[in-house]
DNA sequence: CATGAAACGCTAATGCC
DNA sequence: GGCATTAGCGTTTCATG
């Protein structure tokens, strides 16, 4: 086996964006309702300069959009858990989209990976008690017809350090 | 077994919370950057009101902030993963919140979660290539003294309804 | 492509109901 | 608690270098 390891802890420098452009990311990650002015400031470039790039940002699809983090405690879904979800090997691609979409749309519903590997999908929710959970799992991801396997785990801590954007 | 099955599709009235609060949230969750007259033409009262219930939303901390949400694909990281971690059965509490610390400040990692069951932590982490997740697994998840096991899961669709806050 | 100037619109505070 | 008003500030456009 080969023994090379390449370390890039910080290893990306995407094609079209410069500094300035990253820096203008970096920033509205962390404070998404920073002013434009303070953002001019806090780069170093003229007002009109921040309005510019971060305007091309948004253009390019770089930035997807903005959005509120919600304490999901204080809106009374004190609990979340993740549900690692297998399907039954027969499932036809349209069910599996259908199942996909039908999951995504449920309001308790935080995030949803497709993934490969152990599991197919990982269902981030958030719910008020563990009956919830229960439901949640026997009355929408067991109920469907091609889901084979089931695997809940209760989030003791969660952190967040970016927003991903959807895949489009 | 008792069969009653409650099924509670939208459950939550969180206390304190009326629908004119659940309804600015609701929109400041989808358009983080939405104007405040924008907000109150949509929740249909005077902008001055629109503004006292967000800022009351802000300091009780039901909105713990505002994020860009970013396209990790034109950032340079087409290639996302969740890793399954499992800690050793005789990790110390220090050493696992070391362990968590540690990998929640590397710039791959967008979210962490601490959870219950079959793994201890969920480790979502975006990057450039395949090279970069096995070096990320190598270099920062197996070669903690803490980690037993780790399943690292591709990737292939990504759907996200809401921006949950990190616990406090 | 960055900038300064200027018109426009919004925010945020105040007092009133 | 909601509302109208208003002063101050930020945004956004545009001509210029």
């Amino acid at each position: 086996m080969d023994a090379k390891i390449t370390d890039s802890p910080n290893p990306v420098r995407a094609v079209g964006l410069d500094d300035l452009d990253q820096r203008i990311v970096e920033l509205l990650s962390r404070d998404g309702r920073m002013t434009n002015a303070e953002l001019a400031a806090a780069v170093g470039v003229a007002p009109s300069t921040a309005h510019t790039r971060t305007r091309s940002l948004l253009d390019r699809g770089v930035i997807a959009g903005f959005h509120a983090s919600l304490d999901q405690q204080a809106l009374g879904r004190g609990l979340q858990a993740v549900i690692g979800v297998t399907l039954r090997g027969g499932s036809r691609h349209d069910s599996i989209t259908a199942f996909a979409e039908t999951i995504r749309a449920l309001p308790q519903v935080i995030q949803v990976f497709f993934v490969g590997g152990t599991d197919d999908f990982l269902v981030h929710i958030a719910v008020a008690t563990t009956a919830d959970v229960r439901d949640f799992v026997v009355n929408h991801i067991s109920a469907q017809a091609s889901v084979a396997t089931t695997r809940t785990s209760i989030i003791f801590d969660y952190h967040r350090n970016a927003v991903a954007a959807s895949f489009g």
